[in-house]
Parts: structure tokens; C-alpha cells; sequence
DNA sequence: TAGATTGTTAATCGATTAACAATC
DNA sequence: TAGATTGTTAATCGATTAACAATC
């Protein structure tokens, strides 16, 4: 039932800061730290130490008492609980600045993800090369993906065309859905959307800015 | 003490989806929608009606019993506590992709936040057009902002110059920064900072996959 | 062994939702 | 007035954090 191999449902809180977590243990990795302890995770990442311990309990067992977690062995257990042990393959639907900023992005191939096939529906840009990833005609998502096996589909259209290709992104075979654009997809039950939006985010900052105009 | 007129303090999660309910607004206005009750909204948003109610009582009181809430009027209060309902002037730092999508983007200017000056320090960059906003040079971030008088910050430069931006930006008098570098901004307490993270969304999603390899 | 640190249980905290008296 | 819907209180749910026995 649950999509992971455990049985307790894992909060989405909880997931996040398993990224953040992984980011933090490659970056301990390249500097050939061997073990760490909760305690370190605190004072590095700010994050409560009893807070890290609980995420991980989700998944097993991974500290020795006494000692704490090894870097390396920690790093490709995380890596393996989202996915991204081996390279997970990702489709773009639009190639605009947006779309460009994430097929251009370092962290993603860092973290075994791997952009395989970006798409847009403009003639003036099929066909262009945008670093090494060549531009495929959005028409063209079915059969490509039949080759690409993508399950992740990030969507970096205008809000008018964001329904549209969310639904072709699924009959291609797509998963689970990262939107950028600022409406409510829908879709079947079995897909997961994650939407991320500019406006709520600067929103909630406007809202800390205390109420006198003058600085 | 608090940031807003009223004291009890507001759930950042309230805070965001009172950016939905203000996009909500907006549409309905433009169709002519004058009334709308809590449980239209949570039919049409999924929002629960309670929840709604909930979130607008830690801001006063808005509706009407038994008849609900006036649209145009709600929509403008809701721009009040979000202080955007004049012109809320951002800066952007560094215009790469992601920078040129965020100047780019149509939302921003209906919401009332306008970008008001953008940044960069490739001199290939500097004095280019990206629409119809000029990019300047980040060493002026000071003195362009002695003008412009943002108080809202965008970091869109690589991790490895995003503190150094934070750092100029505090100091040009911003005082919330919306954050889209992996790392963990050190700013003084007084600084807001919200972080967007592609990979965490990322991983979130790439977890909800089902195991299998084959779709 | 003594000291350190885990994994987990229990306590706390905060957010969501249901229920309902007040009121248009 | 009767019906509808608000604002708010109380109940529920879930996530965070503190405390500690187990263990290296």
C-alpha cells in the first residue's frame, strides 16, 4: 500500500529535510568526514538533533550507539529511500527562462537527477540545443518517453497550456508532477502533484515587512 | 511586537493560502462574482470552508452571517495584510535564467509586486534589456536602492555568491529575502528568509514513486 | 568499565477541522 | 420569521521535541 518499503506513513516534513540531509552528507563526503553524530547535524544544518534521529527511524536502523552514523553508508541510504540512488530520469514541458534555469541547474545531476528530454511547443525553439539537451517538439512527448521512461514530469508553462500537458505527461507514462504554473491541476487519484509557487512565497514575506513605508 | 496590526500570532501556513485566496478573489472579480461563502470557496479551491473562516478570524472579521463575503471588498483587505495592495517594489539578484523568469512573469505585476531593478555582475549582462527593465550591476545594489527603496530581496545567483548578495542586499536596507541557492543564508535575526529548493521538491516526488523500475 | 550516542516512547506544541451559538 | 452562514470554541489530528533505557 505505502510506496515505500516501510509501513508507517512518513510526513512530508519529514522527506524534505531527508534532501537536505543527503545535500548535507555529500557535502561531508567531499570533505572525507567518516562519522557524524545528531548531535553535529544540530549544530551544522540547525536542524533538532531528536528531529534527525525520529526522520530516519521512518526507515530502519542507521547510527551505532555510542559512535553515530557513518557519512558514506547514511548518504547512499538516503539517496536509496528517494530514489535517487541510480539516475532518475525527469521531463521538462517548456523550455522559457524557467524551464532553462532547471535544465542548466548543477544541483540536479549531483543528486542522480537526470533531465532526459526537454519539450516545448514553439517552432523557434524545437530543434535548439539548450546546453547539450536538444529541444523536442511537445507533440512529440508519448513517443519520446516510451525510449526515456521518465516518471517525473517538471511543467514550466503558462498557467493556460499547464492542464493540457499535465494530461499528456500522464498518458506518457508520468508519475508524479512538479508544477510551476499557478493553477490547481487535475488529475487522477494515483498522481502526485507538488506545486511551487512564486506568489505564495514572496506573499508570505510581504506579509513580515512591518507596515511603515519608510525604511 | 508583531509584524501585523494584530497580535495573535498567524500560521505561516495561513499566510499562504491567503495568497491563494487572493488569486481566488482576483478571478472571481474579473467574472463579476460578487458573494462568495466558505463553502463555495472550498468547493472551488479544496480548501476546507472551516479552515477559511479560521484563517481570515486572526485578521477580523470579513463576511456577513448568513449571507458571506463580498468579493471585491475581501480581495482588497487580503492585499492590505499582505501589503501589496499598492505597488510593492523587489529587487532581483542575478539575472540568469531563473532570474529572467521570475522578470518575466505576468502573476507578479497582478499581484501589485513589481520588480523594480535587476542585477548582475556579468559585464556581458550589465546595461541589457530583459523586457523592458535595464540589468545593472550588482556593486550598485546600494546606491539603486537608496532610490527604488525595495524591501523585498530574490537571490537568483549560484550557491557559492549567495551570501555575499544577501549580505549587500541587508545592507541596501532590504529586510525579507526569498532565497533560491541550496544553502542556508546566515542573516541577523531581524531578516526573513524563505528558500526554494528544487530538490527538495524533487525528492519528495521522486519518493512517492512506486519501487519498481518499469512503469 | 565509563562515556557517548542511538532509537523510541511520552510530552508538548501547533495546526486542522467539526460543532454551534450568534446574527444577518 | 426561517434559512443560511458567519466567527469562534472545543475536539482532533499530526508533527516536533524532550527524556531515557538500550547499546556500542
Amino acid at each position: 500500500m505505502n510506496s515505500s518499503s516501510s509501513s508507517p506513513k512518513v510526513p512530508i516534513p519529514t522527506l524534505e529535510r531527508l534532501a537536505t540531509y543527503l545535500r548535507f552528507l555529500i557535502d561531508l563526503e567531499a570533505s572525507h568526514v567518516e562519522t557524524i553524530s545528531s548531535t553535529d547535524v544540530e549544530k551544522q544544518t540547525g536542524i533538532n538533533a531528536a528531529q534527525f534521529r525520529k526522520d530516519l527511524s521512518y526507515f530502519g536502523e542507521f547510527g551505532k550507539p555510542g559512535v553515530g552514523y557513518n557519512v558514506q553508508e547514511l548518504q547512499a541510504r538516503i539517496a536509496r529511500i528517494l530514489k535517487i540512488d541510480q539516475l532518475q530520469p525527469i521531463m521538462v514541458i517548456g523550455a522559457g527562462n524557467l524551464g532553462s534555469a532547471l535544465i542548466g541547474y548543477p544541483g540536479l545531476t549531483e543528486h542522480k537527477f537526470h533531465i532526459a528530454a526537454a519539450f516545448d511547443r514553439d517552432p523557434a525553439k524545437i530543434g535548439c540545443l539548450q546546453g547539450n539537451l536538444m529541444i523536442l517538439d511537445e507533440a512529440d512527448v508519448c513517443t519520446v518517453n516510451a525510449d526515456i521512461g521518465a516518471r517525473i514530469a517538471i511543467i514550466c508553462v503558462p498557467a493556460s497550456a499547464a492542464q493540457g500537458v499535465a494530461d499528456t505527461a500522464i498518458l506518457a507514462g508520468v508519475k508524479v508532477i512538479l508544477n510551476f504554473a499557478p493553477i490547481i491541476l487535475r488529475v487522477p487519484e494515483r498522481i502526485v502533484v507538488r506545486n511551487v509557487s512564486f506568489l505564495q512565497e514572496l506573499a508570505v514575506l510581504s506579509y513580515h515587512l512591518s507596515s511603515d513605508t519608510k525604511k
